[in-house]
DNA sequence: GTCTATATCGGGATAGAC
DNA sequence: GTCTATCCCGATATAGAC
């Protein structure tokens, strides 16, 4: 299971995978390419993981599992200290989201390439993707879930999904969006950005959870402002 | 230019394609399904089109043309009727984001559908789309990054265009990733949660770009949190 | 376990009749 | 402008020698 199992042909296949994926998406990426960046033999993914999708699930795998552990640990330390209160929802959103920007930030064990792959998958349409994503964030997400609905018991919890959904899609763009493309901005994001890019979207993130409720009396029209009730 | 113009052939192609797009992706989705779907010849699409892509591109063009003209339009209402004051940051959020998320609530026009496709497209890596959408956005989003550097003259402008980043990724997920694929809820985003999405978006939109603004000396560690400056 | 060679399929694109 | 038939390519996957 632990990577130093892996035999060296495996890793290499994962590692250029991880790579070419994220660059050119898992359609437009091919076997051939694969075991050219990899430099082991075009019959090899066959053999070792059996077919493209089975490598694309064995890929994510081994860092989701690894990335939920990091979390869970985190929440798991915060509670002990805890002794049973809630959690400042300051540090819940720290324990979720600061795992995964720190292993973005992490240019040699491919971290970052691989949330960059990660970022995209989340609107990957593909059954056979959202099945195993969905199942190997189950635990995680409900457990941080858990913590948000006992941080903040005057917010409708669906609300709170809402928020923790919005929270996801701010992160997952800022990882992947941002160098894949640079709408607002000119100047592409480089690395430097990256590591910027913790403090900047913590702030955000708490901004937003925090915001004052939305009024959900009138239809969705654009030049009405939402009524506030103070979320937190 | 116009729908009216284009022959039914094209259209209806045109329609096909983008659900098709939006279902499966763009390599997954061939020419055989999209014109078997709008029930017109195979050779259709390379007669009116050229190529696939430029099928995709004509696709991008009639649909992003429209939504930032909408933009454009709500923007230069604000403006004129503010007779040059800086406008409230609210405005400015709500002309950008309202014009795209009344365009997802839009069942008929297909616009529900194209919004799915424009939220995935934004982490696209494939290098031809990544250009397009760049050229089609820069004039709005010149425009709106001009609207929100006035109405905030005491945040840094590298903040706000983090900041204006961070939105678009919460407003893509939670467009186009919500039915994609719900990490966060067991229950799939139906139709009349996209019509309630509106109003919670805006407050969070709005919680995220007015925040505290972040202290940027220490390095990205989880279990630090950002220091208080107020940003608006 | 690793290689070469190949089977099999389905893709985008096009030629040329109508 | 629309059709049928087909080209040509590159994809995944596998068979079987080493």
């Amino acid at each position: 299971m632990s990577d130093t199992e892996l035999s060296d042909t495996r890793r290499r296949i994962l590692d250029a995978a991880e790579t070419l994926f994220t660059e050119h998406g898992f359609e437009a990426t091919t076997l051939r390419q694969i075991t050219g960046r990899a430099q082991v033999n075009l019959a090899a993914v066959n053999y070792h993981f059996g077919s493209k999708e089975a490598l694309i699930q064995e890929l994510f795998r081994r860092r989701l599992t690894w990335l939920n552990e990091r979390r869970l640990e985190a929440l798991d330390r915060l509670e002990t200290e805890a002794h049973g209160a809630p959690l400042k929802p300051s540090k819940i959103v720290d324990a979720f989201f600061g795992v995964a920007v720190n292993m973005a930030a992490d240019r040699e064990g491919g971290g970052r390439t691989f949330m960059r792959l990660l970022g995209r998958t989340y609107t990957e349409p593909s059954e056979f993707v959202r099945g195993f994503l969905a199942s190997e964030y189950s635990e995680a997400v409900g457990r941080f879930k858990a913590a948000l609905f006992k941080a903040l018991p005057d917010v409708p919890q669906e609300e709170i999904l809402w928020r923790f959904h919005f929270m996801i899609g701010a992160m997952a763009y800022a990882i992947s969006g941002a160098d894949a493309l640079s709408i607002v901005g000119e100047t592409p994001v480089d690395d430097s950005a990256i590591d910027a890019l913790y403090p900047r979207l913590m702030s955000f993130l708490l901004g937003g959870l925090r915001a004052p409720l939305p009024a959900l009396a009138a239809a969705p029209k654009p030049g009405r402002k939402p009524r506030t009730r103070r979320a937190a």
